[in-house]
DNA sequence: ATAAAGTCTATAGTAACTACAGAGTCAACA
DNA sequence: TGTTGACTCTGTAGTTACTATAGACTTTAT
């Protein structure tokens, strides 16, 4: 199938489908005489698969590793664990962050009446006190 | 004062201050004759303003619109509220997001025994009957 | 035969910085 | 006075994971 097909298919643009060859998470595919590409099966799978693992927000990078880590099947897996162990880590932290983030924002959203001047705009007033505070 | 000093105050590096300057959310200052930027106590409230709605995650754009709304005091203070409140919505939009991710990698991680190899791997092998599935 | 749709490569843009290179400025010390 | 070292200047390129063009070529349909 030709580059258009497997975008349908996988739901990636074509363009992405061409970055992904060009940053070596897809094996460069035949071409026909044309020079078009053309996909089988096998590429429609480790597409889904850079697909799946980059709905798990994993970065490129670490797409690149399993992948690799895939085509090794007799090595140790804790490489694998151990990189998904972080990536909780990672992802439990910016939650905690977006948790502060929110409780500040919803606080400042308070100070605001919504129907007074810029002058007395009670988030204006807070975000500049905040500043006077540490000068 | 000249740039690493601000710098210094405010925890902010040389080449981010300049960046500002850039993106006109600092004014450009006075030079002193050899060409240094000179930056007195209002440009320093200006930059602590900025990095304050940056440690909110505003973004800069959303930030050069509070600082055109505080030079012009008088007119209505809504369109400070409704950015704020798309604000902490985006910001309750991606909580969500990621609890579903942390739920997703924990389910995987358990799946791996992490004394095995990658050919036993849950986590692989979760990953790719994921794809196996939609095929 | 021709028009439309698809594909090709290469390049630039996105956000918010960070990291240089290469040159100029300034203060202190011998 | 000369020189060293710290600081500053501008301009450019790199980061992530794409997206969006331009301009040329190929294929398909009428």
């Amino acid at each position: 199938m030709k580059i258009g097909e497997l975008a349908k298919l996988t739901d990636c643009s074509v363009q992405t489908i061409r970055y992904y060859e060009k940053e070596q998470l897809l094996k460069s595919p035949e071409r026909s005489e044309g020079n078009f590409r053309l996909y089988n099966k096998s590429s429609l799978k480790q597409l889904m698969f850079i697909k799946q693992c980059r709905t798990l927000d994993l970065t490129l990078s670490e797409i690149r590793q399993l992948l690799e880590l895939q085509s090794s099947p007799s090595i140790q897996c804790n490489s694998v664990n151990k990189m998904i162990d972080s990536h909780i880590q990672q992802v439990e932290q910016r939650i905690k962050e977006l948790n502060s983030l929110k409780k500040q924002l919803n606080y400042l959203s308070n100070t605001c009446s919504n129907d007074g001047t810029i002058e007395q705009c009670g988030i204006l007033q807070k975000l500049t006190s905040d500043v006077e505070k540490n000068v």
